[in-house]
DNA sequence: GCATGCTGTGCATACGCAGTCAAGAGGAGT
DNA sequence: ACTCCTCTTGACTGCGTATGCACAGCATGC
């Protein structure tokens, strides 16, 4: 077993190998003596054709012969030159960059966000960057924040974050760089967006936790400030008062829809004189939270209660929680916003008017939702 | 509830807000009257003073005076003014951002590997861009990928993703771009390194699982062609080789480092005429993958079969898995790797020797691991 | 024989910024 | 009064690319 040498300076304990492992010095050769990366002049002058027919050459300009296309090309790949992504975004005034703002990386939510949104944008040959919005606490627009989507590095961006009083995308709204709003929106911008119907898949969820029977029900929401979370409590209240159902505001618990959040509020919820029979949640996440605080509580779900998420991730189908939830197809949804973002940027100034793709959400049943075991008898049903 | 118009162009529902939501036409004004962003010359006409003072006052130079610097500072800030990072870069040939290289950003292995990614370039100053490396089955170099790297928009990268075969760690080694390797490295490329020990921390595991008890063991290890797969495989058959056991091929599965691998594997596993008593997984996301097969099948964990993982995911302390399993300082890891990095980028041409930083393992004990029911006769063992 | 068109290439410039060099203003020293 | 500095600022250039324009070469039509 070797020895550790934590962050020691230890010397490489394998051997090089014998392949044409041979750095150039100072990336290639130039012709002209000097350092630094090859450039189209160098090409130029190695083929004997000026910058512009170099450059010509390699973006398939129709208007170079094929003899000289050839010879450029091979003279290129001899020298190994890379075109210099930032002269020509200099110049064309395009980075081919979008910009995803997300809040919380560590999210086990934006995985299924992120992934999609690469793929996408990859295929249409934009790269992405990341960036998080500061979770300032305050109003603070996060200042540095705003100026780096600003400062010409992306030709566009892609908010999956904003809470509903973030300055943000205000701030890029007047300042014109092309976005778009994935999950949650901001309302008086007038952006394109790509978002679930969060009041119906709640309301759809919280109708079904009543049909089944439920009557002493808790609610554990995310954070009021972002649409995601008012909307989908939004729904929920009103699912619940149309089965006759109030929410009084010791049932309902608000915060971020962290793990966290799920498992702190359910373990409060399940220590209470008369629990509720059933818990909806403001996403998966917290679901998943409040499941793993039922079962240190010795609870089975859900005989002893239902439990109710938002979003269905991948692991809420896992064999160990068969989390019943609303599905939302958040892969479309981000190829969606990709779609609606590139033709923005595109396309121009044109199509000012903002355009909403909104998506179906689907209640999805799996084995966490079930009636409650001590039928409340107040309950009039015929069933 | 509302209606759904899914991808189709509806009205905005919302009413725009009474702010100053005022977008300026063609960006803001511009003094000279062309259309575009705002640009240092702008500034400094407006200022009255040149562009270079403009360049001068903004970036802090000690040889403006206060006065001129305070005057230009408030015109910029009333044009609004934001510096074009392209234009900076292309001439300081720097770009302050990052490519983070990655295979697959489904993984739930990845948010706690780019969140500290993120975090500590962040502030550092530095952008962070996301690739994924071409999960060409070939050798494919992934051309397009490496020449995204290479055309000077990042200033450097971390790998996090290679493969034993990869060809972009040496094209990147001899294009001269610095880079570390993350969490997996590739052997005979002098490259710095931040990663754990894993063929100890394998070796840990096993060893323990052989001192409890187990003599019938499987193993689902990941994919051979990358370094963790490969060591933490090499770690787990030196300690059960230690404890007198032999792993037959039949006894080892291999797959990427997946849900589905653990869940498919597990599932073949526990159908044999003599099941594993235990199973010693490459990483937690293939352990509870095969946790939830094991539940799918009707068994207990550990009553009918114990497991054990591999990086100590947040999920793995979650209280419905418990999982056992070795435990890597993921975030100090990536912290480190960022600090190699931006040595090397920021330190210039120095500093050839390559630097592995190399971090120690640390076995957890939770409760998917016990001895097993059904002891072996054939143990000689006094206990 | 000349004008015309087409094809292929080079020249020159602009993109937005940082930095080099020089120069002007003012003060101090002689 | 002159020189020598220091302090502050401006003109100019270059980073690497794309592109408008001019131009050379050649073919075509009258």
């Amino acid at each position: 077993m070797k020895g550790i040498d934590s962050e020691a300076e230890v010397p490489i304990a394998f051997p090089l190998q014998a392949m044409p492992l041979q750095r150039a010095d100072g990336d290639h050769f130039r012709p002209d003596g000097r350092s630094g990366p090859i450039t189209s002049h160098d090409v130029a002058q190695a083929a004997g054709v000026s910058q512009s027919t170099v450059s010509r050459a390699l973006r398939g300009d129709s208007r170079i012969s094929d003899e000289t296309r050839r010879h450029v090309l091979s003279v290129a790949a001899e020298l190994g030159y890379t075109p210099s992504q930032l002269g020509r975004s200099l110049v064309t005034r395009t980075t081919r960059t979008v910009a995803i703002v997300v809040t919380d990386l560590t999210s086990v939510f934006y995985p299924y966000l992120v992934a999609p949104l690469h793929e996408e944008l990859d295929s249409r040959g934009y790269r992405m960057v990341v960036f998080t919005e500061g979770v300032e606490s305050g109003e603070k627009p996060s200042r540095a924040g705003v100026e780096r989507l600003l400062d010409r590095s992306v030709d566009g961006a892609v908010l999956t974050t904003s809470r509903l009083d973030g300055a943000v995308p205000l701030e890029l709204w007047r300042r014109g760089l092309p976005f778009v709003f994935l999950t949650r929106f901001v309302e008086g911008i007038p952006a394109d967006s790509a978002i679930v119907d969060n009041s119906l898949g709640a309301a759809m969820a919280a109708a079904e936790v009543v049909r089944q029977g439920h009557r002493r029900i808790a609610v554990i929401s995310g954070p009021p400030d972002t649409s995601t979370g008012r909307d989908r409590e939004r729904g929920t209240r009103a699912a619940l008062a149309a089965g006759g159902l109030e929410l009084p505001e010791e049932s309902i618990r608000r915060g971020p829809f962290l793990f966290e959040t799920g498992y702190s509020n359910m373990s409060q919820l399940m220590a209470l004189e008369r629990p509720p029979t059933a818990v909806i949640c403001g996403n998966d996440t917290i679901a998943i939270g409040a499941f793993n605080a039922a079962r240190a509580a010795g609870l089975v779900i859900p005989d002893d209660v239902s439990l109710v998420g938002f979003d269905d991730l991948p692991m809420a189908a896992w064999e160990v929680f068969q989390l019943t939830t609303v599905h939302q197809p958040m892969e479309e949804m981000a190829r969606t916003a990709v779609r609606l973002l590139i033709e923005r940027i595109e396309g121009g100034v044109g199509m000012e008017k903002p355009r909403q793709a909104v998506f179906e959400p689907r209640l999805l049943m799996r084995r966490t939702l079930a009636p409650p075991k001590e039928p409340n008898p107040a309950r009039h049903d015929p069933l």
